[in-house]
RNA sequence: GGGCGGUUAGCUCAGCUGGUUAGAGCGAUUCCCUUACAAGGAAUAGGCCGGCGGUUCGAGUCCGUCACCGCCCA
């Protein structure tokens, strides 16, 4: 607090200072926290392992949002005393990386082959180490508060060490294979990929119907049935939309059932241009209504035809290459690339007199998810993950509730796509990543094991003799090691289960400790897109290795799309960068803005006007924070609070005595606020949570309070009432940072540490501790406050109404029930907290000052009188002897007319009287009045109409029907004075 | 074909076990540079909560159905 703070909050200067300091102070350590005190080690930790980045290059706003929201959950519960633990790390990325330095090196004219193995892989460790280094400068930018010290990379010693541990016990266990089987082929990478890595897209292409030749039989002439076109008795018809894969047709099918073709049944085909001759089946899943309703069969190149052939035993013929060109078996097309040889065909099937027409048709067809091209479906000899017996344990974790998926509805999803899960295939023809550690004999025989020289020693065991061992040429899916995330990035397997084995691979990088102490980790927070691709393996893999789900909690966020609800993308150019947009609005304004922008698993549009109205918000208690600390050292020896601790550094409040109304109310507010956006973290509303700081802040702690406050501050009767307002008005804001800390860090520390006092006493904001339930929630200050409020409001509305200047001091007459009542608090025995404002006079008489200057009132023209009733006295008790007093000039110019009309307001409880003499529209005013009466008429309706019903009243609990009731009672007051009003007016 | 989500103010969205007069931000209108903040303050306007039907004393909220938009799976 020794500098002045600036009129504007500037985030850029405060944001890496401080990170740098966080980080530095070792606060997003777990160590550090038991140490310092903060954390209680007897609490279970907190544990997130944060989804590792792709190391292909910049971060957006995804990340952003994922960063954002584990950010906030850390920061909370390290503030709410549990040891926390947040890993962060970094994927190798198989396919992605190494596509983007292909891609790289093709600006050069250089291929990953020109280069060989050794050469590219070590290319892309120069990258990923280039890469590396940006993304977690980025990172330390979106602030999070992660444990560097145990960052991991996918690919480093300990996480290979357990990609190796996880195979070899699958593979010993039964459950990977190896076979040859029809996979999605992208002839771009040259690599197989799973089921997940392909997006179908509709394409608008082309159905293709020929003439598929049948072979002439003896019996021939007798086939020729009455009413059959000619044609189709040397012929039948097939549609298809890829005609390339005629050649490698096995078969043609049709419907058992369908009549058309019955005769066909048992007759051989003849696949054009190649000769080869082929059955004609019958099977069930031949779709009648799909094109002529004969199929042609491709069992190696398309998954259904594959599954017919199979229940046919017909061969399979593979036609393609690696690279989608065409290989022998297609005859005369050989070589050509699959899309030209599909025209080449065509033309000389129409040359022919095959063809019968073309026409167009939009159809699903498969990409490959990182570059697009389309999918080959393509017979190949693939490793793959029995899937089955994994996801069962799988499924038992979520449905019997060891892992709870926010939001729920997911878990429908999930159990879908687990109870119809196939065999994953983890292979690659890739370079980058994990090797298969599958070593073969000359005989082809299979030796698992985490080093060359162990599979060795297998050989030796197997053959008797060494022998020459060639290790499988691919590598693991990315995916097979994010899977194992949770727990190798604590140290799994550990000494225990690698340290039997000689060689380099058997260092064990990480620590078994960890394990033990943080996993399983507490939530495992994304992007809902992919539960399947990451989630779901996870815990596959987490209970089949570790005994245990992974993780308790899955909290599944939405998409950050733009703002006219495109997806991001580079391609269309409407992705912003997260960097670009914390230099501009600050990291606070971004990060609430995607925290309180959406609800769970729903997308958000993103939109500019949002960011910069929470930028808004961290200069508002920014400001706020100003007026509190120009008024702090003025005011004398402000105490502080709970000393002792460190942690729970505050300011001290004053006895409840010398709290004021609007004290008591913004003090309850405060407790309210605490226990509402406590549960709602509980219950991962984390947008509430955010939105009810906002508007407590905001609507109620600026607004409000401190406008109440200023008074008190500049007042004449300075000393005691200054220093009492002083204290709540730090006391509040310093609860309040705390609140909003995990919500909008850097403002909030920024703050924070120009409190005089507290940040001598304590480290930082970040290591204070969660605002504890101070039960001090006083529901009559609620109520007596929200009544000044209206009449507050009721003024404010009328001074707008009638342009009376904003700075102009107005004569008012508040006239209360109550004569009896005395100003004064009045205790109720038992509760010294509570405090009850009995009747409108106690209420007004002393809040005279707070309304005097919320409405501003002149003073001098302010009166009180005990006739709520509000007879004729009202209309002359406004203009009284005073009321030309000041600058009053204007207003009150004909102030002499002291039975003048005047405003009268019904509202907060009491009746308040506005002279504006000579100001005053009656006929405007009938109409505000009769406005306002018919709308308290229609309430009164409704509340009668209720009460008056008698299932109502005998059903519905008695707390909604005595709330009726009080509100029937009031309104019938109100709506008394306005009628009473309305009678003078037109009097 | 199966499943899920959305439809609430001009725009973007909240609204969690059904219960005050349905809220916020932005935008709009009027006024105000009042000694924390013009990135601000005060006030105002604007909504048969997609349609229809049902359950209930009571429905934006629960059920059914239809329409449109979007997503996932096959």
């Amino acid at each position: 607090m020794t500098q002045e703070m600036p009129k504007t909050y500037a985030p850029q200067q405060w944001e890496e200072k401080l990170y740098e300091w966080w980080e530095s102070m070792g606060f997003f350590q777990p160590e550090q926290q038991i140490e310092s005190g903060l954390a209680d080690p007897a609490l279970p930790p907190f544990v997130i392992a944060m989804p590792p980045p792709n190391v292909t290059g910049a971060l957006h706003l995804g990340h952003f949002i994922t960063s954002s929201i584990q950010d906030m959950l850390i920061r909370y519960h390290r503030m709410a005393g549990r040891p926390t633990l947040w890993v962060p790390g970094t994927d190798h990325a198989g396919i992605a990386t190494q596509n983007v330095v292909e891609r790289k090196l093709e600006e050069g004219g250089v291929t990953r082959h020109d280069l060989g193995r050794e050469r590219f892989v070590q290319e892309v460790w120069d990258w990923k180490d280039e890469y590396h280094g940006q993304i977690s400068g980025q990172q330390r930018r979106m602030g999070i508060s992660c444990d560097w010290s145990r960052e991991r990379f996918t690919l480093d010693d300990g996480l290979s060490d357990a990609v190796l541990e996880a195979f070899i016990r699958l593979y010993n266990d039964g459950l990977i294979y190896r076979g040859n089987y029809l996979v999605n082929w992208c002839p771009r990478c040259e690599s197989a990929i799973s089921d997940l890595e392909v997006e179908h897209e509709p394409i608008e292409g082309k159905l293709y119907t020929f003439r598929y030749p049948l072979r002439e039989t003896s019996a021939g002439a007798d086939m020729a049935i009455e009413g059959r076109s000619e044609a189709a008795v040397g012929h039948v018809e097939v549609s298809t939309t890829r005609p390339e894969t005629i050649l490698g047709d096995t078969a043609v099918a049709v419907h058992p059932d369908d009549v058309r073709y019955a005769h066909l049944i048992g007759r051989t085909a003849v696949v054009p241009m190649l000769e080869r001759e082929i059955p004609i089946i019958a099977d069930e899943h031949v779709d009648p209504a799909f094109g002529t309703g004969a199929l042609k069969v491709t069992p190696g190149h398309d998954p259904s035809d594959y599954q017919i052939a199979r229940r046919h035993d017909l061969p399979f013929i593979n036609i393609t290459n690696e690279d989608g060109s065409l290989n022998p078996e297609a005859g005369p097309y050989e070589g050509l690339d699959r899309f030209d040889a599909r025209e080449k065909l065509w033309e000389d099937m129409r040359a022919a007199g095959l063809v019968i027409r073309e026409t167009a048709h939009t159809h699903e067809v498969g990409h490959c998810e990182r570059c697009h091209t389309i999918v080959e479906p393509l017979q190949s000899t693939q490793w793959f993950v029995k899937m089955k017996p994994l996801a069962e344990p799988a499924i038992d974790a979520v449905r019997n509730g060891r892992i709870k998926i926010v939001p729920a509805r997911f878990e429908k999803n999930y159990f879908h796509w687990m109870e119809n899960i196939r065999d994953w295939c983890i292979s690659r023809q890739l370079w980058w990543g994990h090797r298969i550690p599958i070593w073969y004999g000359p005989d082809g025989h299979q030796f698992a094991a985490r080093s060359e020289s162990e599979a060795l020693e297998q050989a030796i065991e197997q053959y008797g003799e060494t022998v020459e061992l060639e290790q499988d040429a691919d590598v693991l899916d990315t995916w097979f090691s994010s899977g194992l995330w949770p727990f190798s990035t604590l140290g799994w397997p550990g000494e225990t289960d690698a340290a039997g084995s000689e060689g380099q691979s058997a260092i064990i990088s990480g620590s078994a400790e960890d394990l033990a102490r943080y996993y399983p980790t507490s939530v495992l927070e994304t992007g809902y897109d992919i539960l399947f691709f990451w989630v779901a393996r996870m815990i596959m893999l987490g209970v089949h290795f570790t005994g245990e789900a992974p993780f308790r909690h899955v909290y599944l966020h939405g998409l950050v799309r733009a703002e006219d609800g495109r997806k991001m993308s580079k391609s269309l150019g409407n992705a912003l960068d997260p960097l670009d947009l914390i230099s501009r609005y600050g990291n606070d304004a971004l990060r609430f803005t995607l925290l309180t922008g959406s609800t769970p698993g729903n997308d958000m549009k993103l939109s500019i006007s949002r960011i910069e109205a929470n930028r808004n918000f961290a200069n508002k208690i920014w400001n706020a924070a100003r007026f509190v600390l120009l008024n702090l050292e003025t005011a004398s020896d402000i105490e502080l609070g709970n000393e002792k601790e460190r942690h729970s550094v505050t300011f001290a409040l004053p006895p409840i005595s010398e709290q004021t109304l609007a004290d008591r109310w913004i003090l309850s507010r405060l407790n309210t606020v605490q226990a509402h956006v406590t549960q709602l973290v509980a219950s991962w509303q984390l947008g509430e949570a955010g939105r009810q700081l906002h508007e407590f802040l905001w609507s109620e702690y600026c607004d409000w309070y401190i406008e109440a406050a200023k008074p008190r501050l500049y007042g004449d009767d300075q000393g005691e009432a200054a220093r009492a307002t002083c204290q709540v008005l730090a006391y509040v804001l310093e609860q309040s940072l705390r609140l909003l800390h995990p919500f909008m860090p850097y403002v909030t520390e920024a703050i924070w540490s120009h409190l005089p006092g507290v940040s001598e006493r304590a480290e930082a904001l970040m290591t204070q501790r969660w605002p504890c339930s101070l039960e001090r929630k006083d529901a009559a200050a609620e109520e007596a406050f929200g009544r000044v409020q209206e009449i507050v409001r009721a003024i404010r509305t009328v001074r707008a109404q009638y342009n009376v200047e904003p700075g102009r001091r107005i004569a008012a007459t508040f006239h209360v029930d109550s004569p009896e009542h005395s100003p004064g608090q009045e205790q109720i025995a038992g509760n010294e907290s509570a405090y009850s404002v009995n009747g409108s006079s106690a209420l007004v008489h002393e809040n005279l000052e707070l309304l005097t200057n919320l409405a501003r009132l002149d003073e001098a023209q302010v009166a009180v009188e005990a006739d709520a009733a509000q007879g004729r006295a009202v209309f002359s008790a406004g203009a009284a002897d005073s009321a030309a007093g000041q600058d009053g000039r204007a207003v009150m110019s004909d102030s002499t007319d002291a039975g003048g009309p005047a405003i009268l307001l019904a509202a907060g409880g009491i009746t308040t009287c506005l002279p504006l003499t000579g100001m005053v529209d009656l006929e405007a005013e009938r109409r505000r009045l009769g406005k306002e009466l018919a709308d308290i008429e229609r309430q009164i309706a409704r509340a009668e109409g209720l009460l008056n019903n008698e299932k109502f009243v005998s059903k519905a609990p008695e707390r909604v029907v005595q709330r009726e009731r009080d509100k029937l009672k009031e309104l019938q007051t109100r709506q008394e004075r306005i009628a009473e009003s309305l009678a003078q007016l037109r009097a």
